[in-house]
DNA sequence: GGCCATCCGTAATGCCAGTTACGGATTCGG
DNA sequence: CCGAATCCGTAACTGGCATTACGGATGGCC
């Protein structure tokens, strides 16, 4: 098998275990799960992935190349930086609360070796951080946002967009917020980052 | 066993079960684990608390009702509602990222009946809400503040003050913030609720 | 075509955890 | 004091899961 089809074969795999991760929780994705639902044999999985966990590495870090993909399409087709970060947010917003988001963020909570948070926090650091702070600084350089800080502001932007949604979404709390709610919330969210932007004693 | 006796009895279990949570995960928190380490067997636990689930029930009422009075013994010490306010943020926060409040909102991500979760909200409406939204609709009363929507108010204060902090320590991200970082983040969460609150545009 | 590597479907292995059961010790109530 | 209920420490039972193994089918290479 050469390794355009095994790369094939290999996203036929894993979203398969999407679909047991969101229909069955962490619990329930079992490496026999995973293998029935994607017509594939467990030695199969485990030469290719090494173990449970490797399997589960590769599904976090195909879920974040998507969503990094996702956020740099939409941002592509936008000129000016608070335009792309306003078209950007909600979808963001539904990105980050996706059942397939929750269900990756519930296996890392219950993972006892810790490996998928670091997953996790290794691939948000190539995805969704680096893309919004080149917006929020390249608005600074047009004079469009003011803040001393560049990690500050984009943690204040996310704490005004999704805040705790994540939180209650992966603990079971809340449904996925519509579409509609997330345009209100990213657009409430970017007014808000404009207000304290502009004084200089909630300036981040 | 009359009821005190028990009562405190159950007390050390739990506690007990606290530490087997916090120290190996929910994984690792096994009945025959906590039995263990309450010096206690496993038919007097499954007698007393009907199942695992029971037992774990128990554990995020318990804290619950920790959390509400710890918050409750704060407020009581401050007249005006701004200034209780800013001195139970401190408080909350380092609360909503203890260890304690991290290990059960694990356990709720990774339990597959969703009971955890139901037990958490529930705990939730009767803790943290309605006594930060009391103090919140005093401080409007005496026009400090000024805001449309009580509950809008409450969860921008949240976002505010918590943001994802509470996510990216039940997944494992981050350790717990130190007093002196609770302390700045509320001073600067209160401050910029109450930019927000003066704004017609931004205000909740 | 033959040989080898690999995949699939299935079975087997070993371990673990939730739960129940048991004998002895302790506590409680009459 | 005696009998019953309950707790403790431990063992047993059952089912499930991660992982490995196996026979047959398939595909690739010479």
């Amino acid at each position: 098998m050469d390794d355009e089809r095994r790369g094939r074969r290999q996203e036929q795999i894993e979203l398969a275990a999407y679909r047991v991760l969101e229909r069955k929780g962490f619990a329930g994705a079992t490496v026999q799960a995973i293998a029935r639902e994607a017509r594939a044999s467990n030695e199969t999985l485990y030469n290719w992935y090494g173990d449970k966990t490797g399997l589960f590495h590769s599904l976090v870090a195909r879920n974040a190349q998507a969503v990094r993909e996702a956020l740099q399409t939409r941002i592509a087709l936008q000129a000016p930086p608070l335009e792309a970060l306003a078209a950007v947010g909600p979808d963001l917003l539904a990105l980050l609360t996706h059942p397939r988001a929750v269900a990756l963020n519930r296996a890392a909570a219950a993972d006892p070796g810790g490996e998928l948070a670091q997953a996790i926090a290794q691939a948000g650091r190539q995805t969704v951080g680096p893309l919004i702070a080149q917006l929020l600084l390249e608005a600074r350089n047009r004079g469009e946002l003011d803040f001393d800080d560049a990690e500050a502001a984009l943690a204040l932007y996310l704490d005004l967009l999704a805040g705790d949604l994540q939180h209650r979404r992966v603990i079971g709390l809340i449904p996925a917020p519509g579409a509609q709610s997330c345009r209100s919330r990213a657009t409430l969210a970017l007014a808000r980052l404009h207000a304290l932007c502009a004084d200089p004693a909630t300036r981040p």
